[in-house]
DNA sequence: ATGGCCACGTAACGTGGA
C-alpha cells in the first residue's frame, strides 16, 4: 500500500500534474492540500476516469483538502468535530487493507504568517484541537496515518540555514508537532536513513529549489500499529522540476502487509 | 550579480502562502 501527501497550491492549475503523477505513481491514498477551489468545482471526473474515489472539502480561494483513493472511502469526516472552523483543512476516511481498516487523515495545518500574528495564535489553537481529535481517532482506529502539510519543520536538520526561530520553526510550533508525536505517532521519514538536506517545500523566490533552500514541512505520521508495516518513506522531488510546479513536492510512504 | 515568486479575485493591485 502506497500513501502520499502533496500540497498542490491550486488544484485547478496543478490538475494535469496530479493526474500525470498518479499515472506514474499508482497510489492507494493520495492526500492533497490547498485545492483553492469550492467544493462543487472539484474535478471528480478526472479522478474517477483513472479509477479513483475521492473525499474532499473545499472553499473559495483558500485551503481545501482531498483524499484520492483506489478503494471506496468509508466513514468520511470533514473538518474537526472539536473545532468549528470555516477554513477547510481536514478530511478523514477509512480504507480497507489486508490487516483491516486503515484510517487516513489529510491535514492542511495553518501557516501562521508571523510570530506576532493572529494567524499564529490560530495555528497553535488548531494544533491543540487536532491533538484532541487524533487522540480520539487513535482509540477508534489502531491503524492510522495522518498525512499533510504541517507547516512545521520539526528539527534544525529539516530547515535550510536561513530559518532559525522564525515562523515554521519556532519552539511553540515545534512543541505542538512534538505533542502529536507524543500520542505515539512516528514521523515515517525518520524511520529510515535519509540524505541530508531533504526538504518538501522550496520558496518560489530567490531560486529556492536551485539552491535547495527549503524546508521539510510535509509529513506522514503513523500510529504504532501501522508503523510496523512501513518499509519506505521518500520525498519525490521530480514534480518540483515540472513547468509551473507547486512549491511543495510529494512525500510517499510504502506499507507492506 | 548573493537577488529575480505564484495564485486568487476583481479588474491593477492587495492578500496569503511559507
Amino acid at each position: 500500500m502506497k500513501i502520499a501527501t502533496w500540497n498542490v497550491n491550486s488544484l485547478k492549475v496543478r490538475l494535469p500534474q496530479v493526474i500525470a503523477w498518479l499515472q506514474e505513481n499508482p497510489t492507494d491514498a493520495l492526500c492533497l492540500q490547498e485545492l483553492k477551489q469550492e467544493t462543487d468545482k472539484f474535478p471528480l471526473e478526472a479522478f474517477t476516469e483513472l479509477g479513483y474515489h475521492c473525499a474532499w472539502t473545499g472553499q473559495k480561494t483558500y485551503n481545501g483538502v482531498a483524499i484520492i483513493s483506489k478503494a471506496e472511502p468509508a466513514d468520511i469526516i470533514l473538518n474537526n468535530p472539536h473545532y468549528p472552523d470555516l477554513q477547510q483543512r481536514l478530511v478523514s476516511v477509512t480504507l480497507p487493507s489486508p490487516v483491516g481498516d486503515v484510517r487516513i487523515i489529510c491535514a492542511y495545518c495553518p501557516n501562521g504568517s508571523a510570530l506576532d500574528s493572529d494567524k499564529y495564535t490560530y495555528k497553535l489553537e488548531w494544533f491543540d484541537a487536532l491533538h484532541k481529535y487524533l487522540e480520539e481517532q487513535l482509540q477508534q482506529y489502531p491503524n492510522l496515518a495522518i498525512l499533510g502539510d504541517y507547516n512545521v519543520a520539526p528539527e534544525d536538520r529539516d530547515a535550510h540555514d536561513k530559518y532559525s526561530g522564525d515562523i515554521l520553526v519556532s519552539p511553540p510550533e515545534r512543541a505542538a508537532f512534538q505533542r502529536l508525536l507524543d500520542l505515539g505517532l512516528s514521523d515515517s521519514f525518520r524511520l529510515f536513513e535519509q540524505e541530508e538536506k531533504m526538504f518538501s517545500w522550496w520558496d518560489y523566490r530567490m531560486m529556492g529549489f536551485r539552491r535547495n533552500a527549503g524546508l521539510r514541512i510535509d509529513h506522514i505520521l503513523l500510529s504504532p500499529a501501522l508503523k510496523e508495516y512501513c518499509t519506505a518513506c521518500i520525498i519525490d522531488k521530480e514534480p518540483r522540476r515540472n513547468e509551473q510546479p507547486s512549491d511543495h513536492t510529494p512525500v510517499v510512504a510504502t506499507l507492506t502487509f
